[in-house]
DNA sequence: GAATCACTGGGCAATCTGCTCAGCCGAATG
DNA sequence: CATTCGGCTGAGCAGATTGCCCAGTGATTC
């Protein structure tokens, strides 16, 4: 497991430009096209790609405040609260962390206003002891994922 | 700005089957391959879309530990501090949040004691007074979209 | 030496894309 | 009420791409 130079440009290449096909990624990668055809197939069957989604903008949807919540979980009920979360729209991720039973999740919310109903929803459970949360204000970096494909590539020879 | 029915079937389907044309996905949907053509112009220039960019997995790629480090910077540090993790691979994204001029990353690592040498790396910079991390054990909601895209949608009225 | 694997370069039929067009319809406008 | 506008439909077309196949080659392994 793990990757090539050519893997990595070939990820790199999808990330900047994703409509492009696989022949014209053949060519700028002076490789053949079944070569390309061939590390995609396998980058996906290993799970390294996981798909092409449409990368959604919540922002763009009405949704522009975006807000980490810790919570702090009663023993024992953490089966229950992730199954209320899920059933939430507005907790975009959720994480279960080390500390004290603690979970982290991403909630977008219409407004400020509207992130006080969110939150009242996300913790209005019962196994939720308590809740502390961090308005996002600014985003430097946004989800990236090029450097690290980068710096993974370089274990491999290839190029 | 928002988005209708079948805006918001349209972003399920591709969501479920990136892989799909346009022609199929008029098809299943019932509608023209123009209307579909037409509308996915429109949802990526509303920036809605944000694009089709691979969906890469860290753990496929060799980093299988996740962490979130929230870092308390020295006043007036903020752009120098946003400069830094910047050029850190593992850093895969940055917010900053509400609070004490903090901030919250997104790590990732090539285990629990590489996860030291990311954390030292991130932390290894003047205006970093203090960092405390949480590492991720599960991930019971993976980052969603598709739940809000059809809470969004009630708002239009075509379907 | 033989086998295996990945890559190359080529070819094929089937499909899809980007683009255009005219017609239709409902909603908003005057 | 008539007009205009925007969005949708159904169709067509040339050009490009895809999925699939093949044989040959070079490097690596057994």
């Amino acid at each position: 497991m793990g990757i090539d130079g050519l893997d990595g440009r070939i990820i790199t290449l999808l990330a900047r430009e994703p409509r492009i096909g696989v022949l014209e990624m053949s060519r700028r990668l002076g490789v053949a096209r079944g070569t390309v055809q061939a590390r995609l197939d396998r980058l996906q069957s290993n799970g390294v790609i996981r798909g092409f989604g449409p990368q959604v903008d919540p922002a763009a949807l009405g949704y522009p405040v975006t807000a980490f919540a810790t919570l702090q979980i009663r023993q024992g009920q953490g089966a229950d609260v992730r199954a209320h979360l899920a059933t939430v729209p507005e907790v975009l991720e959720l994480h279960t962390t080390t500390g004290t039973g603690d979970m982290l999740c991403r909630l977008v919310a219409r407004s400020n206003a509207d992130l006080q109903r969110v939150i009242d929803r996300v913790v209005g459970f019962d196994g939720i002891v308590r809740a502390s949360t961090a308005i996002v204000m600014e985003n430097p970096v946004p989800l990236r994922i090029i450097p690290l494909v980068e710096q993974a590539a370089l274990g491999g020879k290839d190029d």
